[in-house]
DNA sequence: ACTATATTTCGTCGAATGCCGAAATGTCAA
DNA sequence: TTGACATTTCGGCATTCGACGAAATATAGT
């Protein structure tokens, strides 16, 4: 019970459902997620750790950065089945199509030169 | 989105969730599952009106009685697979157990009665 | 029409959430 | 070891959430 609260209330947010759908097409770093969905590394980082608890999330660290990603296939069912859930449900939205399309504006240009980007602000 | 994040959000609280377990029964009144989740009335109220919001819930008047039981098999896809996720990662857990022997207890005496237990607080 | 009763709505309060910027942590390169 | 940089943690602030009781609403019986 408590791991499924965890589960739910890791979805119950925008921005942490759009990294879950984001993350379907691979990897990213948290300077990436930053960029897509328009908030402070800070507050992604958050997000990220939200969703690592809660399982639904897998990191990898390499040099500098931390990616994260879905989980590999040994995930509890409740795990998969939440973000096959999330997946078949929001994967065809408007919102969906729009973050992929910014996505691949931001894989375009290396980790490195976005978080100098973020510097700026 | 915003339908699939009322979803979400509506599951995002442990006595919402403990509603829909208990619903797989079959229809309960409000003081039912006001008494079954030892919260006052109102307060149940306000979460049964979240489900509905969220399709998750549907509701029938009966006399003085509302019953709120899970939507039929038109509901959208989204909501199927969500109480379909629920009740297959909760339905086995001890807290699920303990609430159908608690709603055993509760369907005993009827509804009426239990109204007027709770007045008496 | 009036009363009793089941539910909903409203006002309020404390706790939790989401956001940011600043400081701390960890990692690589010089 | 020092400096640069990606990420995390911390402290704050505004907003939302979940709880209650009181008042309002709706329905049935007298």
């Amino acid at each position: 019970m408590r791991e499924f609260m965890r589960i739910t209330k890791a979805l119950a947010d925008d921005n942490r459902v759009r990294v879950l759908l984001a993350l379907k097409a691979g990897e990213l770093c948290v300077c990436q997620i930053s960029e897509l969905c328009g908030l402070a590394p800070s507050t992604i980082s958050k997000h990220l750790s939200i969703l690592y608890q809660a399982g639904l999330i897998e990191s990898r660290k390499e040099e500098r950065w931390v990616f994260y990603r879905l989980p590999s296939k040994e995930a509890t069912i409740a795990i998969r089945e939440a973000i096959d859930w999330v997946q078949k449900s929001l994967g065809g939205t408007p919102q969906a199509a729009e973050d992929r399309k910014k996505l691949k504006q931001i894989l375009k240009v290396d980790p490195t030169t976005i978080c100098q980007r973020q510097l700026r602000r």
